[in-house]
DNA sequence: GGCTTTGTTCAATTTTGTTTGAACTAACCG
DNA sequence: CGGTTAGTTCAAACAAAATTGAACAAAGCC
């Protein structure tokens, strides 16, 4: 905290900079917000683990979003908490496995929400059976059918996905 | 616009809004704005093609909105321009074959980023190679190897994927 | 040509989502 | 105990992204 002689001795060299700007686009492909980026990219860089005041500290995010973006990061199973340390404070290092960060996001981030579709799609076709011109409720049937065929392809393609990245 | 006898012959039913729910939750989860969602779902449970105001009309957006919201759809390839009508105006139907949609979001969307790793990534592998200190350098390649497996993961997935959904 | 209709563009506004930081709990320490 | 450190929570501030709407261009019509 007391960086009384430089103010930079825990400014990221320039690579790291490179790295987390990398993993910042990255996530944002995936919709996640840019702190869980930084965090999860110099985690990658580091050679040591590091602990929730290391992020702080050298990424200049406060402790409010160091807290929460580790937590999403422990969700997706995309940090894990180093062993051993004697130490109170926990420390943290990457997960670098494709086939587990993939993993995490699909069972986080894709199947609920592959759940709620199902479940919302059930609730239209009981709706469209209170529709009273034939003619319409047919082609309603035939369109929310269609949603259901998706939803089956998408239930059937992430297992696939899950075990192609995994290797 | 001058709806003077009822304002509400353009309002959606309970069925049409409950279908375009769906999609604004859908389309969030893949990142695009909920006016994408509103107008592919309008489409989507529609019988008969809509032209822009239409959906202007019919779902309370600006014209603007619309406009652009079409153009990504095109660009997407999930609404075409119904073919045929004489009229001036241009009527707008939903591509609804999960393999087209797929492909369009996979083009669009993905492909442009895994590209743009790819090319971000081998700058990361230069600058590494300015590293002096050799243990860290060792272990920069390592992770940076890392990163290209990922890609290339990634690149063998995608045309997996859309084989698998469309059929 | 002038008038109308259709659609696009983009700066200003609104909405949404993220980050902050102060207040808090919990655990350890002397 | 009282003091320090580690980490969490959440309302408020902020930033990023979507939407609006007015100005505009293009094309048809009379």
């Amino acid at each position: 905290m007391d960086d009384l002689l430089s103010g930079d001795q825990y400014e990221l060299d320039p690579l790291e900079r490179q790295v987390v700007a990398f993993f910042v686009d990255g996530v944002r492909v995936l919709g996640l917000p840019r702190s869980i980026g930084e965090i999860y990219g110099l985690l990658f860089i580091s050679q040591t683990a590091l602990s929730l005041d290391d992020l702080v500290l050298r990424l200049h995010i406060s402790k409010g979003s160091a807290s929460q973006g580790l937590r999403m990061l422990k969700s997706l199973g995309a940090v894990r908490e180093a062993a051993g340390g004697a130490e109170r404070r926990t420390y943290y290092q990457p997960a670098i496995e494709l086939k587990r960060l993939a993993g995490g996001f699909i069972r986080e981030q894709i199947r609920p929400h592959l759940e709620s579709g199902k479940t919302k799609i059930s609730r239209l076709a009981e709706t469209t059976q209170d529709i009273d011109d034939p003619a319409r409720r047919k082609f309603l049937s035939e369109r929310v059918e269609r949603l259901e065929t998706w939803m089956r392809s998408g239930g059937r393609v992430l297992p696939v996905l899950q075990k192609l990245l995994g290797q």
